[in-house]
DNA sequence: TTAATATATTCCTATATAGGAATATGTCAA
DNA sequence: TTGACATATTCCTATATAGGAATATATTAA
């Protein structure tokens, strides 16, 4: 079997990182396809494909206009993202406190 | 050019649903190989190599005790995921409050 | 040493890209 | 209609899996 393809769910379409340079680029305004290619440096169907995939897992929305199709973010798509992440936020929290913790030990020892 | 590799980030390796799956199970304590085995169903060479995958990119640490091997999270580095994450926390809390406040204006129109 | 247990590695294959090149489609203006 | 601009799609290929099967390695106990 194959990896997952990139367009099953927001983790494995978030793992590209040109696709998380576009929607951070979309994060603060709705973007041409243009503007886009201007903005990151990568050829327009390149770019038009990482829009395709972000589409398909709805991390992004299009409309069209005049020519032009205007992409932005739909943030809700990266919220199991973020919930997922959040699980561990006690952990890592827990781990940083021991080693600052441990840094204070050392440093009275020294004293 | 073909996808980047599992190994290449915690953003590609935690794209696998079978890599988060170990990483939930490992969040509450430190687990054998074979516990996880029994835990998750996956067969053991599988887990071996989505544990190789995890600890290559630093998400879970390892020790020997005995003739297990121990794993578990080093969830500092999940953290830039959840950072990530969270520059887009502010675009989704405004959208769901205009989901909101749609709705709201939706039954005071009825009324 | 030998056997048993625990885990890792190798070999295999079907599958899915990402990007480059070329081209197709869609929309507007003259 | 025709041309120009904007975007999407198709075709191609090198590459990297994920999992199954078989096997290798490591550690302990007898």
């Amino acid at each position: 079997m194959a990896r997952a393809a990139t367009t099953s769910d927001a983790f494995n379409a978030v793992a590209e990182p040109r696709r998380r340079d576009i929607l951070n680029y979309l994060a603060t305004e709705e973007r041409s396809v243009n503007e886009i290619v201007n903005a990151i440096e990568i050829e327009q169907p390149s770019v038009s494909k990482h829009l395709k995939v972000l589409k398909d897992v709805g991390l992004v929305e299009a409309r069209r206009e005049g020519r032009q199709m205007l992409y932005k973010v739909n943030a809700t798509a990266i919220r199991p993202l973020h919930e997922w992440t959040s699980t561990f936020e006690r952990l890592w929290k827990h781990q940083l406190l021991r080693v600052k913790e441990r840094a204070e030990a050392r440093s009275e020892e020294k004293k």
